[in-house]
DNA sequence: GATCGTAGATCAAGCGCTTGCTTGAATAAA
DNA sequence: TTTATTCAAGCAAGCGCTTGATCTACGATC
């Protein structure tokens, strides 16, 4: 039934095996964990049979490293996009969120899920692997609310404020559920409500 | 070596092998996930042989289910007791986080960061056992958000305050550690700054 | 331009180990 | 003597991964 033989398309390909296989492992050890997942697991999701994989990938635990890191950098190439772009500290708070929120909470995104959740899992020798393009992400954050605290639109100012953002946006990957009252947009909308100060009026009155 | 035969302590006592299985059992799914826990590490580690807790627990998934629920009523009580003292809501907050993360964060305290963290280990059958403390737990707390909202001293008013809240604070147990430049009294006092509108001065100047 | 050789990709089977849990006997307190 | 508790051994199923054969697409060859 399935296709033997050479592949049809390049390693990078939306389409080739090992990226089947990256998606499908994503999902699962998003909905089951990284234990609770098999290989079988996988090689199904996937259309194979149970040994194959190991042709794309030496180990299930290689395969875990590939979707955190592979996950981080795309998530990491979406906001350093943003924050090259000339806006206002606010404005690029909002579209920060926005981004974040999309990349945890819509449909088939897995990947920086499997980073959250499934931490415990990596081997120590793979953690420096994801620690770095982490670092860089909470870097570009804290570089946006340090302008805004600047500014002064970020109310508190303690030392954990960006720890306290990061879970409450991070949280939503819990009970966040796509055919609740609230879409992504909204969300990010009362999020950013909730953590910024109330704009002032801008040359009101 | 060990003791074979009766038992010296009442069921409930906190030396019983029941109390015993259920403390090793929480620091173990909290340390390597209910998946990646063994029923012989926590036999070993409660210095049983392999087979020997199915004496006290039919099934593994029912030690789960003992430490979700024995941690959420416990942790219940707790802040119930707060919500009971006639406090300014403001102080009563205060209390609450304290309370709060002294339940997620302290050494020893690893039932209430299981039921957070292996919810999905669950089975379905089991989930409104959990659900029904938990909503309960959530209640004092939305009561509380309340009063403070009235009393003008709670910020931003969106339609997912708790669960931001419950967000920020839970996250806290990913990264804290004991070792740490903040305990958890200067962390809660950092984390009340935070939800918070600065208090008012009372008949200050 | 049909034929062949090669390398890429997969199958089908299964190996050694760990898993949750069972069994039947043994022990000690009441 | 009875009852509560534990041991020591082991079973069936599932685990990550290996093995050797098989098949297919493609480039070089005659």
């Amino acid at each position: 039934m399935a296709t033997r033989g050479r592949p049809r398309a390049a390693p990078d390909d939306e389409d080739s095996r090992r990226r089947q296989l990256l998606r499908a492992s994503a999902r699962l050890f998003r909905e089951k964990g990284y234990d609770g997942t098999s290989v079988r697991d996988i090689a199904q999701a996937t259309g194979l049979q149970s040994g194959s994989w190991v042709y794309h990938f030496p180990t299930k635990q290689d395969i875990l490293v590939a979707v955190m890191e592979e996950g981080l950098n795309d998530a990491l190439a979406r906001i350093v996009a943003i924050a090259r772009r000339d806006l206002s500290p606010r404005r690029k708070f909002e579209a920060l969120v926005r981004t974040h929120l999309d990349t945890i909470l819509a449909p088939g995104q897995d990947f920086i899920p499997v980073v959250l959740y499934e931490w415990r899992s990596l081997e120590p020798a793979a953690i420096p692997r994801v620690t770095a393009p982490l670092r860089r992400y909470e870097a570009v954050w804290k570089k946006t609310i340090g302008e805004l605290q600047r500014a002064g639109d970020w109310p508190g100012r303690t030392r954990i404020d960006a720890l306290l953002l990061f879970g409450a946006l991070n949280w939503m990957a819990r009970w966040y559920s796509p055919n609740g009252a609230l879409d992504v947009d909204e969300l990010a909308r009362e999020a950013v409500k909730f953590f910024l100060r109330p704009a002032r009026k801008v040359k009101s009155g």
